[in-house]
DNA sequence: CAGCACCTTCCCATAATGGGAAGGTCAAGG
DNA sequence: CCTTGACCTTCCCATTATGGGAAGGTGCTG
């Protein structure tokens, strides 16, 4: 299998893949004879677990240990427990963080009439 | 007032006022004798408002735009409240997303126990 | 005069992704 | 047989906002 057909059943980019390949997150695996990457389809099993992981908002370096963990069969899923519960904290503090500012915009927004004239209280509730 | 000065006093570190200065945000202004920076009150209070306006999570592009809107006196409150609303949008926007990260993985994590066996609900889920 | 706390500019790094160039490979079709 | 098109390769550059750190100048204070 080619990179692009990797790249299709994965969800994954071609451009991504090598970049993967290329800080360790993947192995360079095997090339065919004309130098093409090869692939199987444990390896798009693979893409597909880091496509899935960073759909849940793991970093790469997350999930570098996220799939020493996977290949690992003498784990504890208290490690794996872990990281995902620290991970699924600092999810919640963002959503806090967006909340207060979402709630602020809406107050601003709330006050200013958005008309031609120049009074705005979103400038100059910025500006206090 | 130098520029330590005026990060003390706006908030924004000097690395970054010099920065915003690098790309257009904030003139180059005044410099002493001594070619060191000088700032006046003015200075710090535009600051203040690219401070304000970064804790609301604008961007520095948006930001330009605010500056703009800012010092015209003979703009319209309506691209203000057009700018912000949009941002808005896009805070809601990743609110969500967040949330819906946050939910798929309190449930891998309820599901998981977390001992010291491999058994692993989230990188089955995950990887499934 | 030494030392310390400033300041200057310049280069580099971060995280994840993509754009695009220059060039090699291979199959299908005129 | 050669062209065309769709792949592939590597390499360099850009994005966003922020900071670290080097090498060197300035200026007050003991």
């Amino acid at each position: 299998m080619q990179i692009g057909t990797a790249a299709k059943a994965s969800g994954v980019s071609a451009k991504m893949i090598r970049h993967y390949e290329a800080i360790g997150l993947i192995q360079s695996g095997a090339r065919q004879t004309n130098g093409y990457r090869d692939y199987e389809s444990r390896d798009v099993h693979e893409l597909r677990f880091i496509r899935s992981a960073r759909d849940l908002g793991f970093s790469l370096d997350e999930i570098r240990t996220l799939l020493d963990l996977w290949r690992n069969k003498g784990r504890s899923s208290r490690d794996v427990h872990q990281l995902a519960s620290r991970h699924l904290s600092d999810i919640e503090r963002k959503i806090v963080e967006l909340q207060a500012m979402a709630a602020t915009l809406r107050e601003l927004l709330h006050a200013c009439k958005g008309d031609s004239r120049p009074d705005c209280p979103i400038l100059d509730g910025i500006g206090r």
